[in-house]
DNA sequence: TTACAACTTAAAGTGCACTTTAAGTCAACA
DNA sequence: TGTTGACTTAAAGTGCACTTTAAGTTGTAA
């Protein structure tokens, strides 16, 4: 007679395995972002497929979309396959914004860059007549 | 007899300037962060060197730093050269903090990249009979 | 069996970075 | 000269994503 095991996380358990606050998860419930089951006594539990859901919704939201997008995308999960084109749509917004994000941000490491260069070469070399940090940014092109 | 002109920019002039508004400089202002000078009749004015400051900032801003850490920066800033290597440790950890972040965002961006393909597969070829996200990340070797 | 940790709910609180409001002064243009 | 728009201040409000609190129930180890 096979029996099958299938693991079950306790609300406290699950949120460690997902890097998640307990209260964090029963927001995200609630805004519908999980559904989790429950037993007898009312209690949540969580299953495996629920930590790939979780890791995938953080994903998601760690390209900037906000919770109500995450809402937003899983409403239209839930209604099947007919809604695969409103998804495709949401999620490639998304990555256009990221990307634009994400220039904006190399960017604003590279003048990062340039200033912990700059203090260093002037808390070690000549101190006396250097240069200012915009005309040190002109010798790489590395303009505002 | 030689004259020379120098720009000043009232608040509003100067907000587009540096793409903020005019609220947000009086805020950021507040917080310690710009030293405006002012008219006889207690107007603020701004100038070039002004908006080259901000656009530093905004800067550091898009690094990650925090309001807060800027205005430790800028009170370092206003202690003079003594305060270089407090400042530099600053940036460093900010640059530090930035990379981890760096490095993670491109993990998102990962997947949703292989979410959006995965969807144009589904949508365009075999719906039926295809293998979930999960085994699809799999075939890449994108795990989680 | 007792005590303590983990769970349950609803509601209020927090932190950040602004944004808006209110009430008033001032400057520039038709 | 009047009226419109830009400025001044202090204080209150907003939006987001949680986090904390309070009051109670339940499960587990000593």
């Amino acid at each position: 007679m096979p029996t099958t095991t299938v693991t079950r996380y306790a609300i406290g358990d699950f949120a460690k395995a997902v890097g998640l606050s307990a209260p964090t998860l029963r927001y995200y419930e609630k805004a519908g972002l999980i559904e989790p089951h429950r037993l007898e006594n009312g209690r949540r539990y969580y299953e495996t497929a629920d930590v790939h859901w979780v890791k995938f919704l953080l994903h998601l939201k760690g390209t900037g979309m906000s919770i109500n997008e995450l809402q937003q995308y899983v409403e239209w999960r839930a209604q099947g396959d007919a809604t695969i084109p409103q998804r495709l749509e949401l999620l490639r917004h998304v990555k256009e914004d990221f990307l634009v994000q994400f220039n904006e941000v190399q960017h604003h490491l590279q003048i990062l860059n340039d200033k912990i260069n700059w203090y260093e070469e002037k808390d070690a070399g000549i101190t006396q007549d250097h240069e200012d940090f915009a005309t040190y940014l002109e010798r790489f092109g590395h303009n505002e």
